[in-house]
DNA sequence: TGTATTGTGTAAAAGGTTTTAGTAAAAGGT
DNA sequence: ACCTTTTACTAAAACCTTTTACACAATACA
């Protein structure tokens, strides 16, 4: 069955009764060749069946049109989370433009930095993750160019929120109404290896609330701060945990929207009536926050733009070689119907 | 600064004092060689930032470690719609566990022909094409492995779902329910030479609507069968112009969820109420449509199932010249609350 | 002691393309 | 009629790795 090789350059060149070189012309550079000859050569191309092997053409051009995005997380992961979806489509409008393609990338049997070194791309985009993790260090010294997500960065591009603020808003909202018993759900990372992935992210949004309960007068309790995995049955879990305990807080403050609204169903199930009997504000803004019933109140980032501004960085940096830049974006309150 | 180039294997093997096949051991047939001389090449590696270059190794080994998946769309719409969110999750999910990454490709400057031809994969899912597409047929002759999802194929292996039945029971509740005026929304493509993309996934389906049609003795009226975009947005502006054009349907129809749910809007701006001036059922069963208010009444389809099987059929092809197997998946008709 | 085996390493070929430098013929200039 | 360009095409090098076949030494076998 397999008994045929894939075609090559030379089989058309035969066919074609010419030299590779003239094939590889004929597809890239037609006007070094003479009409008919481009013709006669493409034709036998399609003939055979010819496309150019991408990894030979790459392995000398060094550019493949891939871009990599990288995350500390399954694929399914990935793809179970609004945020990456959002965010995916704001990288990919770019990618649309420039004729590239999308490669997610996750960990490779446990190891990023073996998923990094086997990826086929031009660059990474990489989320959530400091510019020196150890696993991602390697790329400077291998001259990949990357930019950084929601991480740490000073000589590569970066994008980044204003988490600080957006949770502090968040925070003083509700502590301006009075709430003095307030449950606090952060990122909890499900791999052991990953321990610092989204430190950064949960650390600067953790931050806020406390400097809105200092500004506020209120002792913070670490105890009311609850590592949660970053989804729906995790935020859902953790506050029935905590109503089990005897935990009876007025409000909740989650460091993601996938989390407040499983505290939203946890609610729910206990026959509490948000935001009456509990306040929940969460954290991102994702599309599904505006629809659900009650709609989440939330600190919204711009998810969409943030995924643009990082192609866009990347793809610059790939053209030339700019001063990296580090972006910041504004975070906004979003006041729906889970707080009153 | 671009003045060094990327590190390569012979200078690794310097620096380590031995030759270039003793560092190709030392990362892929450690057993090849004396501990001591592994663990010095791995440093010598490590020091100088060293990584097999994957498209040299891709050349040789034939294989990438990445699985496309082919939609004629653009990265943006694939990303926007909640179908592929949820169907990349299903083909994540194995991804996963066999270590591979997963490239979205999208249409090349308009040409899903050289967009296939130069994406650095082991195989592709292919969505919405027949097997027999003219930009997907050179697949054959180059003997790259592909599985068609929502498409005919005979030579390689395909999933699909039951659209008919799923379509009949829609239709068929409706027309059960004395309706005798439905307006039907359909795809339409919105690039031109994508002209039968989708062509058998929504001919299957207003097939479906039509048997319904047929058995209840209710005349098919072409006129109420109005192509529409794939989107929120699209389903939208189909509805306002039937209304601004006179048409008062009692129902509506949509071959698909993000349509159904733009009438939706569409008729709540126009001061319908749902269920009691229009029913509405969609088709996808989309994660959203249960959480909308009010939620949507559909044609469940096992999205994320669809992707598993797409992409264990992948494998088994990549792995060994199997049988190409046909999976067909059931519909079920979800009545939820735009229905009466 | 001679032979077979195992352990450790290397040279060279193969994988398929693009690019550089160059050749030969045709066209253009005076 | 001679020199310069231009046109049309090719040979060979380069890209970087892995694999195959082979070499040499040390050990095991009988």
């Amino acid at each position: 069955m397999m008994a045929t090789r894939r075609v090559t350059i030379v089989e058309v060149a035969r066919k074609a009764g010419v030299s590779p070189t003239a094939v590889s012309f004929a597809f890239n550079k037609p006007h070094r060749l003479n009409g008919d000859t481009t013709e006669r050569i493409l034709q036998a191309a399609r003939e055979l069946g010819y496309a150019p092997n991408p990894h030979a053409r790459a392995l000398l051009s060094q550019r493949i049109g891939v871009i990599g995005v990288l995350v500390p997380q399954s694929l399914y992961a990935i793809y179970a989370n609004p945020f990456f979806a959002t965010f995916l489509q704001g990288i990919g409008s770019v990618c649309d433009d420039q004729d590239l393609a999308l490669l997610t990338v996750s960990p490779l049997d446990g190891s990023l930095e073996r998923a990094i070194a086997s990826a086929p791309v031009d660059g990474f985009i990489i989320v959530g993750l400091n510019e020196h993790h150890h696993e991602v260090a390697p790329l400077h010294k291998r001259r990949v160019p990357f930019v950084i997500v929601d991480g740490d960065a000073e000589t590569v591009p970066s994008v980044n929120i204003d988490d600080e603020s957006g949770a502090y808003a968040a925070a003083a909202h509700l502590l301006a109404n009075g709430h003095r018993n307030i449950l606090i759900l952060t990122f909890e990372t499900p791999l052991e290896h990953l321990e610092d992935i989204f430190y950064g992210v949960g650390g600067r949004r953790v931050h806020g609330y406390q400097r809105a309960f200092a500004d506020y007068g209120v002792p913070w309790r670490d105890d009311r701060l609850v590592p949660t995995l970053t989804s729906f049955e995790g935020g859902e879990q953790s506050f029935l945990n905590a109503w089990e305990a005897g935990t009876r807080p007025g409000a909740v403050l989650a460091v993601s929207d996938a989390m407040a609204l499983g505290v939203v169903k946890a609610a729910a199930q206990l026959g509490l009536n948000i935001p009456r009997d509990l306040e929940v504000i969460g954290f991102d803004d994702v599309p599904l926050a505006a629809l659900t019933n009650p709609a989440l109140s939330t600190v919204h980032q711009p998810v969409y733009r943030k995924g643009e501004i990082a192609i866009e960085l990347l793809v610059a940096t790939l053209e030339a070689n700019v001063e990296p830049k580090s972006v910041v974006l504004p975070t906004e309150l979003i006041l729906r119907a889970t707080t009153r």
